[in-house]
DNA sequence: ATGCAACTTCAAGTCAACTTGAGGTCAAGC
DNA sequence: GCTTGACCTCAAGTTGACTTGAAGTTGCAT
């Protein structure tokens, strides 16, 4: 029931050399090797979720990696997972904003966007950004 | 009521090489010099909010480039408008998942989160990828 | 008119996140 | 037993998004 690191890419969609990348960068381990073949456990396919994830809502891989614990569980630092549930909230209301801009611009009629009311007041909301949003660089 | 580089740096937290960067890459610029010195319109500055979020919303800049038009409205494609905000709105739904699976971890007592079944809920919407999304390299 | 802070250009450097390539290993099917 | 394909390592290359540095210019206050 373990995977090849094959397997692991055709279900992941990640390459396999992304997922060595991963694994020398501690996000990720091998459960053991069949000769040089690494090993992997079903599991990593969760786990590869998470990461892809993760870096979709603009993580960087070290910060991602230090919300596992080594024992491969999510990390159990509780505040620290509250402020990303925070940040990451936050940052789907500023999605949600500008999905809503780009629908007003294909629907708005009006001559000059920046000029429409409604536009304006998606834009206003996209604009904020959280203090947590600030530390990211 | 034209603003240097400096003020729109300061105003838009950006700094003047990132705003010579974007005008170099199109996707911002000035409205004028004086002398060797960029000049800028006030509207810089909403501009440079919708880019600053397209970032934060991983858009690369050519991307963001690609929805301005040359004039430097929004662009009319009203199809494309339409399916960016379809995979913005996606991603936004996604990371709320993951927000949750954050807070799941930081208040859930069980022993091992993987066999908590909201806990597998959870991890089940965010690992749902779009079709856009799979496209986006 | 003189200093200097804030601008300018342009080339080169940096960083994260991968990818690619050369050269080697191994197990399975013919 | 030998080829083939999927794996391996390790070093170097790539890309996007900036930043930094050197060397020059300009506008405003003293």
């Amino acid at each position: 029931m373990t995977l090849d690191i094959g397997d692991v890419s055709r279900r992941s969609g990640l390459p396999p050399s992304t997922l060595r990348y991963y694994e020398e960068k501690g996000l990720i381990s091998s459960t053991g090797r069949r000769g040089l073949r690494r090993l992997f456990d079903q599991s990593i396919l969760q786990r590869l979720a998470l990461i892809t994830l993760g870096r979709e809502a603009g993580f960087s891989l070290e910060e991602i990696a230090s919300m596992f614990t080594p024992t491969g569980k999510l990390s159990i630092d509780r505040k620290k997972c509250l402020e990303k549930a925070d940040e990451l909230e936050h940052l789907a209301k500023r999605l949600v904003s500008v999905s809503n801009v780009l629908r007003h611009t294909a629907a708005c009629r009006a001559p000059s966007h920046l000029e429409c009311p409604s536009f304006q007041r998606y834009v206003k909301v996209a604009e904020k950004k959280s203090h947590s949003m600030a530390k990211r660089k």
